[in-house]
DNA sequence: CTGATGACTGATA
DNA sequence: CTATCAGCCATCA
């Protein structure tokens, strides 16, 4: 296939794994990059969802690593983005979504992940 | 090519 | 918890 690209551009998968979103269901810029097949693509994400290149997107579900949102409190795209999640039943508390696990941190030292768990 | 910017992420202090 | 630094990727001047 040469006329085709195969497989789809990364801006399409991107936008297939945001609309993957579940309603009521929220997730994080790497994981949409993660779904979408593009790791570590965190920053292509959120540069499509701001040149808006499509409509009917639920970018509101995208949020970041922590579960904040992206915007500064205080800026419009902040307050919509938290009035659409509430509008879903998501509970939103300080710019934060509730409900998002993160991944643990590593061993800050060596130590501790040689001796591993205490009282194990 | 170089430098700066951004709806990012992870680690460190 | 917040603040700061370094890394990575894509686009623009």
């Amino acid at each position: 296939m040469t006329g085709d690209s195969g497989i789809h551009d990364a801006a399409t998968r991107i936008h297939a794994a945001i609309r993957a979103v579940p309603r009521g269901q929220v997730a994080g810029y790497g994981e949409i990059a993660r779904r979408a097949g593009l790791p570590g693509r965190a920053r292509l994400v959120a540069r499509l969802l701001s040149r808006g290149d499509v409509q009917g997107l639920p970018w509101h579900r995208v949020l970041r690593s922590d579960g904040r949102i992206a915007f500064p409190e205080g800026s419009v795209g902040h307050a919509e983005q938290c009035a659409r999640l509430r509008a879903e039943g998501v509970v939103v508390e300080r710019g934060r979504v509730v409900g998002m696990a993160r991944a643990r941190p590593l061993a800050e030292s060596l130590d501790a992940a040689l001796w591993g768990p205490p009282g194990g």
